[in-house]
DNA sequence: TTAGATTCTGGTAACGATTCCATTGAGGAA
DNA sequence: TTCCTCAATGGAATCGTTACCAGAATCTAA
């Protein structure tokens, strides 16, 4: 296979019988260019075929148009259409994505970090695995780029961040759990160290203030966005006495685990336990009609992350851009007791 | 916000008392280097930490260590998991990702080709919106990379694939479909200009063809993968007279379309309708228990994809790695007639 | 007509790394 | 001692592009 040399600007320079410096003008569009010289270049580039090298353009200007993604797993559903929006919305502004999964492992994400940093993108999107993790804030401050930040709170930063309001959502999902009857509901999502679960126990804990009524503590089980994890958590809490009459899974993950504990017990969502997803998920109205959720809108976070970034590279400030959450009551949390 | 600049080896050689060359030398391991220098050298890296620039690297190499993987929709579940797969995969080996969504359309495809071409990636992992678009073959055979092609099949261009052996799964289906008594079974699947629905049809015909039945032409429908052409096609079917006792639905879109379809007109799937998935998906198996499926392993794709581009980047020839499909038959498909 | 400004162009130095080439000095063989 | 080899190092060219600088040509104004 013959693989002739790529063209440069050094070959439209010949063709056209002008010095590198001329082309290089004319291509870029500089102002003083006569008309002769324009013409002669842009036939000769035309001719071979020329097209800019973006290596060469980005070691020289500094910027190489390419802003990192790392996010626990593009395999979410959530964040694949998060990553969709964002992608498309960067791409209409002549940007590229590199995408990284860390996998859920927080030296996997310093590692990206750290490598998107040499390759020296212009910015970068991310979901930390944790906001505590020692190497985080040191790691971050390294990038000498623009970051921001999904559904997450770091401090000291000086990052934008796209933050959901899921406090909104999960506190209507919870009065309507309460207000139905329900006292022991169980409660299952990731751990802690992440603002969306603070956020969602926020407003799981301000239902349960409102009502006056004691927030069942040992019914929370944050650890993980897991299958896995919920499952497990979910069986233990079946076969208390009394056994919760509702749950609230954080995230498809955790909603998976705890449906099929729900199906190894027997029991059917909406008649025997109540049942409220947070987030919903592809096909979710074609095969989950009945199942209560609180929804956020993930194209509007991507193409929110990507407006957040491209501020910041025009010289804007970081800020923060709020997603709001929707609860929707369906079958499954209903009819219980 | 002051920032530094960054470190450059020329720093490194300042602080080393050294050339640019020696330092280089030490940092890449050329083996004619003194114990003495790679000390000096490798002490003053260290305390400037000091990293080198990929674009500098990449410039003067010729060699980036990134690839292009260009699709059709990232939210599509089953490309997303390919797409973890084939990120983890080249991360392990150096490699970083860039990510394009096609949207479907062959001229944003172009354009994503292009790009990554002056992108100067080492080489490209597509799924192509067609392969017969006019555009295709000379945009490819311009890319000067290795390319993967993810299940189409397009003559003379040198590039490896891999390939699903849909045939396999979906002769199996067909074939059960057959033995239960279904003769109209309506087919839902994308258009015939990719490898993809050619090799679906293709084990859909010769199960018709081992049975000595013929095909029933007038319920197959093939012009586009997304839900909106399966529901209108789902429904048409569904008003003939007689009606299709069974669907298969060519891919997660077309599932989504034709159940929607059985709702609309109150279909119980396994009951009045009979149902065969093509392909898998989140949470199937914990909200769609009993629909029977053609199923492909996601995972093995990506990985496969990934193997096979750095083959060629290591000097191997082009080639075909093929995935194998299972059909299983649950409730969807049983006791309808 | 001449000084000064303006337009246009070519040459050259970067950007940050690698690699070839030439030079030096040490060591081995005759 | 002399010649040769080879390890070790520094200097310079190079990857493809942009931007600065200087000089030539043209134009404007007095």
């Amino acid at each position: 296979m013959v693989v002739e040399a790529p063209i440069t600007i050094r070959d439209v320079a010949a063709r056209a019988g002008v010095a590198l410096s001329s082309v290089s003008r004319v291509l870029s569009g500089h102002p003083d260019v006569s008309a002769t010289m324009r013409a002669k270049v842009e036939e000769a580039a035309a001719e071979l075929g020329y097209e800019p090298d973006l290596l060469a353009q980005s070691l020289r200007s500094g910027a190489t148009r390419t802003i990192g993604f790392i996010i626990r797993d593009i395999a979410n559903p959530l964040f694949a259409v998060v990553a969709r929006a964002c992608e498309q919305e960067l791409r209409r502004n002549g940007y590229s994505l590199i995408l990284m999964n860390s996998d859920g492992s927080v030296e996997t994400e310093s590692k990206n970090f750290a490598l998107l940093r040499r390759r020296r993108v212009d910015g970068v999107i991310a979901s930390l695995v944790a906001e505590d993790s020692p190497y985080v804030k040191k790691t971050i401050l390294s990038l000498r780029a623009p970051l921001v930040l999904l559904d997450r709170d770091v401090k000291g930063l000086n990052a934008s961040a796209v933050i959901t309001d899921h406090a909104l959502g999960v506190k209507a999902a919870t009065k309507h759990l309460i207000d139905s009857g329900h006292r022991d509901i169980a409660f299952i999502s990731g751990a802690a160290n992440v603002y969306t679960t603070r956020n969602r126990i926020k407003g799981f804990s301000e239902a349960f203030a409102d009502a006056g009524i004691p927030l069942p503590e040992k019914l929370i089980a944050l650890g993980g966005f897991d299958a896995e994890y919920a499952l497990i958590h979910a069986r233990h809490f079946l076969l208390k006495n009394p056994r919760p009459t509702a749950f609230v899974a954080g995230g498809i993950g955790s909603t998976a685990g705890v449906v099929r504990a729900f199906n190894e017990m027997n029991l059917t969502i909406g008649k025997e336990v109540a049942l409220v997803a947070l987030d919903e998920w592809p096909l979710f109205d074609v095969f989950a009609t009945d199942v209560s959720s609180v929804y956020r809108d993930p194209e509007a976070m991507g193409s929110e992350a990507a407006h957040l970034i491209l501020e910041v590279l025009n010289g804007n400030e970081p800020r923060e851009s709020v997603i709001a959450t929707k609860f929707t009551a369906r079958a499954s949390s209903q009819g219980v007791l």
